[in-house]
DNA sequence: GTGATACGTTGCCAGAGTCAACAAATCATC
DNA sequence: GATGATTTGTTGACTCTGGCAACGTATCAC
């Protein structure tokens, strides 16, 4: 229970409106002094300390229809980047992602074979090196891992992540040293749902569930009462491992009847007659859609129901404004929206279920380096005054890698 | 997003020192100073507003050993006071709960049906009409209902109480009308998190789940990275209707194989051949850890099996620090704690499960109370600015109805 | 009794947000 | 194109809050 003084106050409010341009986008400053509803003279010193800080720009005013003077707009720094990191089986992705939410840079790293934490570890940070080198004008907060297994919150060890065989790696730590900048990581199904919440499918919703099918499984994240749900140590959100069926099919895990043991994208794949290598999620969502066949409609039925139960459960205990779907339930559920609806609804109670919304993952493939980023810049969220002492230099965009300019929308 | 302007700071800081004083006991000024990392002048000032609102007490300091100046014991006023009031199938129960935690009066009225949503206003107000008469000193915050069923957060309104037979009731805004206080309602086990969170099994932790076990029915609530969820509308926790077996059995909601129709207390008072009308808690733990039947093993062993479904379920997804049971729970849980323990351990994730605490509720009767008025003082809490225009007399403690003077440890 | 220790009290100070008056930039109207 | 209405930024005086340091006070140990 700590007390607030007068530093906590100023840097609270800094912390609202750097938080409300990162996130909501850009924003006038009469848009501000309404929204936190501080005075205009507040709002115009605290915006002089963000532009200070080089965290937020102000922008010639719109041209607006409306009589009086215009004000500014306020946007979060394009400058002000975060790196994004994501290790795969095959690949090591490095994303550069700003403050504004554009996504600058995206350099993958294909691997011959799946990487061991050291090799991970020395890749990203030859990455990061390459772009030091290329780096101006730039401000860089940190580095975001999304590591595709449980990730203890405490210090970001990695607890285990089954897909790439690592036990026990303090990935977070080894990276911090090999860069010397601040490391945070995190499990990437938690990441996909902060992404999803602040520029998804979860836009301004402050109870919701995401599950992520992916190949290897089905892992998912939770916002409850606001709070991204972490748990006792950052485990939360496996929702794979719920039990859905009586039968003895195992999971990865090794526990019987989960709803990963019965809701796969490989049996999907099979009735389809499609390659997992060829087929990503846009390829599988076509195929389910216009397959006529009734093994193909079977199993979709199958699997749906499954997904009811462990939906329906969560409805049942959580009370959800939304469930977001990514990955291949994502397609799974455009098979047939209206079944997995009305079988959630009847295996849960009407009053929980009512006006809750089932919608796909909004986020492609920059969900994870979205999320990591957000990982890492909430540190400075937090406390705008924090003093950062690395600022590398990036002279406009011309990659040395590979680059992919993208940006996801506001 | 609102910002922070001066007020808010004060009212934040006298905010945090009620708390503090309030859940978790008296303190020294010192103590506060230390906790809340304010300056010793601060304390001062802050505690000397509480103690001019008459929401804080100040007392001799208690005899230490150390050197140096004696610190003032900061204590909740036991003259501020909420009423709690829980409607049930055949009594309607009121208590008078102090800030400091001392239950003043605790009044049972009988009721010789299950009342309507009108009797049970006009019962409650009567007997609050009575209290009024007799009340001087006492400052009445509001009231705080625990209802056995659904209710909506937003108002109060209570959408459907299976057990009393009552659906879409505005019981807070009838009793409001009735009596002039201000009046606040929520499900009775959301409320027992509350008061377990804050006075009992689950003290200090963030992440609970709390899992009650009634005559008619399962319900629950949680706490996820310190926030009760409430959900999208107040009805989470519905833990009774998870899915966790393949059975056709149904629960009161019509729903198949839930945890509600395979886990009852009916079913264990049958096989000890116990009434229900005789059986209380206690009564029915002390039986569960006498019997030596077959029977009664076998019963228990399958539901503490269905138990560690859902609980397994509730852990992989929220990975709490402990699940509180209550309830016939407690006493399940009591006749073989290992078997559910290992049970669950079996169905989770081990990085999930680990470290979880599987633990019997501690409040016992007042458990309803405490959560009522917890709820009725949360806005005192929130803002011990507030103008409370409400104080009635209540001489010494001679009742008019039933006195039943109790308190709960702090 | 004396010193050490811990803590409350007091008066002064700095910092943050508020307020009101004024200036500036736009639109609508004549 | 001048005028007024409207909206918003800017500025300086003001208020309130917590911090700080010096001082006073109450206890313990010797």
């Amino acid at each position: 229970m700590q007390g607030t003084n007068h530093d906590d106050l100023r840097r609270r409010n800094l912390s609202i409106i750097l938080r409300l341009v990162h996130r909501s986008g850009a924003a006038s400053r009469a848009q501000l002094t309404r929204l936190t509803g501080l005075n205009r003279s507040t709002i115009g010193a605290l915006v002089a300390e963000l532009v200070e800080r080089g965290l937020v720009e102000e922008r010639t005013p719109d041209p607006t229809k409306l009589a009086g003077r215009p004000s500014p707009i306020v946007a979060a720094s394009d400058r002000v980047v975060a790196l994004a990191v994501n290790p795969e089986i095959d690949a090591i992705t490095v994303g550069v992602v700003a403050l504004s939410g554009v996504v600058h840079r995206r350099i993958r790293f294909a691997t011959s074979s799946s990487p061991t934490a050291a090799e991970a570890v020395a890749i990203t940070a030859g990455i990061i090196d390459d772009l030091r080198n290329d780096l101006s004008e730039y401000s860089i907060i940190g580095i975001g891992i999304a590591v595709p297994g449980l990730v203890r919150a405490f210090d970001g060890l990695v607890r285990h992540a089954p897909h790439l065989g690592w036990v026990d790696e303090p990935l977070g730590d080894l990276l911090a040293a090999a860069t010397g900048l601040p490391v945070v990581a995190a499990n990437d199904a938690s990441l996909g749902v902060t992404a999803e919440r602040y520029f998804g499918a979860g836009q301004g919703m402050t109870d919701l569930i995401y599950l992520n099918g992916g190949s290897s499984g089905i892992g998912g994240g939770l916002v409850v009462g606001g709070v991204a749900a972490g748990g006792r140590a950052g485990y939360a959100g496996e929702f794979g491992h719920i039990r859905v069926s009586a039968s003895g099919q195992k999971d990865s895990a090794g526990i019987a009847g989960t709803l990963e043991a019965e809701v796969t994208r490989d049996a999907l794949l099979e009735v389809l007659g499609l390659r997992a290598s060829e087929t990503d999620a846009d390829t599988l969502e076509r195929a389910l859609l216009a397959s006529d066949s009734a093994a193909v409609h079977a199993e979709v039925a199958r699997q749906l129901d499954f997904l009811a139960v462990a939906l329906a459960g969560a409805v049942n205990v959580l009370n959800p404004q939304v469930i977001v779907l990514g990955g291949f339930l994502a397609a799974l559920h455009a098979a047939d929206p209206d079944r997995l609806s009305r079988a959630v609804a009847a295996l849960s109670l009407g009053t929980a279920f009512d006006g809750v919304q089932i919608a796909p993952a909004l986020l492609g493939s920059n969900l994870l380096l979205i999320g990591a980023a957000e990982l890492a810049f909430e540190a400075l969220l937090l406390d705008p005054q924090l003093d950062r002492g690395n600022t590398f230099a990036l002279p406009a965009l011309s990659a040395r890698v590979a680059v992919s300019p993208a940006s996801h929308p506001h």
